[in-house]
DNA sequence: ATAGGTCCCGTACCATGGTACGGAGTCAAG
DNA sequence: CTTGACTCCGTACCATGGTACGGGACCTAT
């Protein structure tokens, strides 16, 4: 996976932090690969830029929806909610974003009480499985509390 | 995903707690599907059974194992990493069971923190996005502390 | 002018974790 | 003695989220 790869490119696309971005500068701006760009622009996640020349050109609005298509991801959001998010940006729908909204706390809820529980069995098994100590780790029922 | 077929198939695999599964008793036992079992199987996560008649017979055993391998997925461990647990289980090697287990401590200890951060940042998004207030809702800005 | 780096496009491929399909066999009950 | 529910097997297919490939164009520096 090589990300960088290089953002002086096109004339003129590399100076003045808000100039237009070339589709690599968008890229190595997020932090994807160029093909995840393309890829989340047939998605629908990133919108069809202006065209100079048939070369893409993006501004500081395609950097910040990349970013918060990472920061979605993380929490748990597929594309396709993605998607959805921001297209609700742009409108009014306010309960319709409360609704997404709450419905994923719930589920990071739940799962974070997931995690913690599975982090705290692996913690046990970890140390009951020591140097020290004899016989094989009980590792088939190291989640059973 | 129809996940009950019936416990009660084959002639004596019914009753007596510790008696002989079949595929399909076993499925219902984990709660999984019949394909998922032999899918498990193919990857090497249940070992071969014995067959009686070609019918795979399974035992407490392979339910005890069917559970641990959806508590170990839960915390996060790939079909893989599982199978390597299974049969760390048979054997002696304590400090590679430690070793996954530390790693995936460590793992877990991050995305919680960080499922933590995105919900924290999600409940904000939904109370500032309450019915009372005017405008459209910051979604996009909304991971941004 | 030629090589390197980037851009364009479409299409194919990948990993993960299953899920479905079709054809055939077996068994117990109705 | 048929029907239904289960078993067997191999292979194909699915969703998600990318990643790679091949061929052609264009710009910049050497």
């Amino acid at each position: 996976m090589v990300r960088s790869q290089g953002t002086k490119s096109l004339p003129g696309a590399e100076l003045a932090a808000a100039g237009p971005l070339t589709i690599g500068a968008l890229a190595a701006a997020g932090g994807v690969g160029v093909e995840t760009i393309r890829f989340y622009q047939r998605r629908g996640l990133l919108g069809t830029p202006t065209r100079e020349g048939g070369i893409r050109h993006y501004g500081q609005e395609d950097v910040r929806r990349l970013r918060f298509i990472r920061q979605a991801q993380a929490a748990g959001f597929t594309l396709e909610e993605i998607r959805e998010l921001l297209d609700l940006d742009a409108g009014e729908d306010r309960s319709r974003a409360r609704e997404l909204a709450r419905a994923r706390v719930g589920a990071l809820d739940a799962k974070i009480a997931e995690l913690q529980r599975a982090r705290d069995a692996l913690r046990r098994l970890a140390s009951e499985c020591a140097e020290g100590s004899t016989g094989p780790c009980p590792i088939l029922t190291s989640f059973d509390v």
